[in-house]
DNA sequence: ATATTATTAGTACAATTGTATCAAAAAGGG
DNA sequence: CCCTTTTTGATACAATTGTACTAATAATAT
């Protein structure tokens, strides 16, 4: 038998690498050789984890989207209603360095989604796991009868959602502009809004 | 005196060829020999009207901001202030085909923004001005009493942008889970949610 | 008509791209 | 030790890239 590599591993390391050189220096000068390098690799080396670049791609917007979901179901959801659901949401805002790099990513994968088939299917399913989530969060708070009365839930399940990914689109794209306090105390502000007066 | 081309006219039918191409097979394939073949010209002719790729570029990115600035500046505001403000807010929406094109060249051009100095600043300015012009609209809406009392100003502004570019971004992405209707209605949910009720 | 000059088109070139191929290297089981 | 098979690395190749260069073309003012 000859040298084992956990192959799963080799793959997540190397989409990574693939997220740092995007970062860096864009999708369109993320060639296979750039992220060989960054890898530590060889092309041909990669090229035995990754048949075809488009194969790379996807899956390292699919490690995003795994990284964000883990996160999410590895949280204790016990505690006031509204903290927990406003520390659910923060999970898809880049709200730290890493989450940053992560975002940053997603955003320009998301991009590229408007002419990439195979990215355009794993956007729209996490899209609707998203969109799933929201709506659990407003039912509840419905159910807790925490919620105003008189709100439209559909409405504020599509609003939350784009108020969500605006605040983080904003922050990634103008940080200086939207920081990173700005978007945690809006995402606080708009729950607040939703709730019955105390 | 040779023949004569209106230098602007051109520029701007080739910055529309450019779109064309974005809109059709990305950013990463907008060459500029297709985009040549797309206005009809042979690469040395449109070398002639931008001398590098990152100057067509630049130039593309920054004619959908006049567009779309014209288009505001050129509207009628007279009538009730929600209508105005709702009417206004929508030209930065991709309610209909051609500005739905724009948006998505802007959002595509967004994304490069992380890795480009020359896009980064116009987007920048843009950023700022939207921002000015919605600040104006909070201002105005409290100014008129129509705000509801209690309300944080500054968050209104920062949600309300976030609101807008979530649900252009919504859209565009995911144009079946969000449809047309659903972002102009949750715009105008929104807006009555800030108003003091009647 | 002709001279002038913006405009156009064609070709060239070095660099980079994704992918293919194939042999060398490495390591664990017998 | 040796065989087997994964892993690696190097080279090759056709295609495409942005840009440069140059000569032909076309239209206008004199």
């Amino acid at each position: 038998m000859p040298k084992i590599v956990n192959h799963n591993e080799r793959k997540i390391k190397i989409a990574e690498s693939t997220w740092n050189v995007i970062v860096r220096e864009g999708l369109e000068n993320a060639s296979v050789r750039k992220i060989a390098a960054e890898a530590n690799l060889s092309v041909g080396s990669l090229r035995h984890y990754f048949p075809s670049q488009s194969d790379l791609f996807l899956f390292s917007m699919e490690l995003v989207s795994e990284r964000v979901r883990k996160r999410i179901e590895g949280k204790n959801y016990d505690g006031p209603p509204l903290e927990m659901f406003q520390e659910a949401l923060s999970e898809v805002l880049p709200i730290d360095e890493d989450r940053k790099i992560e975002m940053e990513v997603w955003l320009v994968f998301s991009a590229k989604t408007l002419v990439d088939r195979r990215l355009e299917e794993l956007s729209k399913n996490v899209f609707i796991q998203i969109r799933t989530g929201i709506e659990k969060i407003i039912n509840t708070l419905d159910s807790l009868e925490l919620l105003k009365e008189n709100v439209d839930q559909h409405a504020e399940v599509i609003r939350l959602h784009a108020l969500i990914d605006g605040l983080a689109t904003h922050h990634i794209l103008h940080p200086n502009t939207v920081t990173n306090k700005e978007m945690i105390l809006t995402l606080r502000y708009h729950l607040l809004s939703l709730c019955r007066e105390v």
